[in-house]
DNA sequence: CGGCGCACCTGAGTGC
DNA sequence: TGCACTCAGGTGCGCC
């Protein structure tokens, strides 16, 4: 599911919605989610105090409010925000909606409950953010991202360069889509060890990964079989896929035919041709 | 510390 | 129609 355009697409759809707007009132499914959803922290926190912004961090919602409370969303691989009109019939597997105070709802909706919610108390949220802060890799779309950086962070770690991209706590954002995209773009091999690549290539991948998310926020995100934005809006940047999902497809740029294969548990898809070791 | 395998869940798709 | 099986975009744990 969601990755980093996912993300931005998601917090940009929820923003107008969100902004100024007060939460009125709570209710869960009462299912964990990756953890159980801190219903009572909700109300302390967040509830009546207006909210001043909606962010993007990594792949995580950040909506901060009126005194400094922060509410921290992970959508996971199925979870989807979405704005909806208080009477609007419930979806299976909505687990968290927040009654707004305009008669609308944002509801969090996750089919394998792999995302999370928390909540960082105004009194805490400064200490908690800064330790989430160091979690976090490389903001791609940041100017700390750059070819010279990355080469500097991959100095001495031996992991394929697609499971290096992946690694959200070098790299944030990147996930599996836009690894096999980013690779095939800059012309690299998966299976490149990270630290055997060039200064020159690590600009490219740079680069590829900063246009190719760029064109993804764009076109709404990839919607491969379920995201969708904050107003029910499917995305259309899996019509531009090059590789992701292509195997036996022949290749954009050289005719040759799509392979797949499983680094770090993946599937893995690039042409052998265009990316050779 | 680095790197691997796996678990966490549900649903969609495939083949019999 | 049903069953068994595989696979899925993320993260973080335990283990070597």
């Amino acid at each position: 599911m969601p990755e980093l355009p996912e993300v931005e697409v998601t917090c940009q759809g929820l923003r107008p919605h969100l902004l100024g707007r007060s939460i009125l009132a709570i209710h869960s499914s009462g299912k964990s989610l990756r953890q159980p959803i801190p219903e009572d922290l909700v109300r302390t926190c967040l509830c009546d105090r207006p909210i001043l912004t909606v962010e993007r961090r990594a792949k995580y919602v950040l909506i901060r409010f009126q005194g400094g409370a922060v509410l921290v969303i992970h959508l996971g691989m199925t979870g989807k925000l979405g704005i909806f009109p208080k009477d609007a019939v419930a979806a299976k597997h909505d687990h968290l909606v927040l009654r707004l105070d305009n008669e609308m709802e944002l509801r969090f909706n996750d089919a394998r409950r792999f995302g999370s919610v928390q909540v960082w108390p105004g009194d805490e949220a400064e200490e908690l953010e800064q330790a989430f802060l160091t979690r976090q890799g490389l903001e791609p779309l940041s100017a700390e991202f750059t070819g010279e950086n990355v080469h500097q962070l991959a100095r001495q770690c031996r992991l394929p360069v697609k499971s290096f991209l992946m690694d959200s706590r070098r790299i944030s954002g990147i996930g599996n889509i836009y690894a096999n995209e980013t690779l095939f773009a800059a012309g690299i091999h998966p299976l490149c060890p990270a630290n055997t690549l060039s200064l020159k290539q690590w600009e490219d991948v740079a680069r590829c990964a900063v246009r190719i998310l760029k064109k993804a926020i764009k076109a709404g995100g990839s919607t491969i079989s379920d995201f969708l934005g904050a107003s029910g809006q499917p995305g259309y940047f899996q019509l531009q896929l090059a590789v992701y999902g292509k195997k036996g497809k022949d290749c954009l740029r050289c005719g040759e035919e799509i392979m797949k294969e499983v680094i770090g548990g993946r599937a893995t898809f690039f042409c052998g041709k265009c990316q050779a070791m």
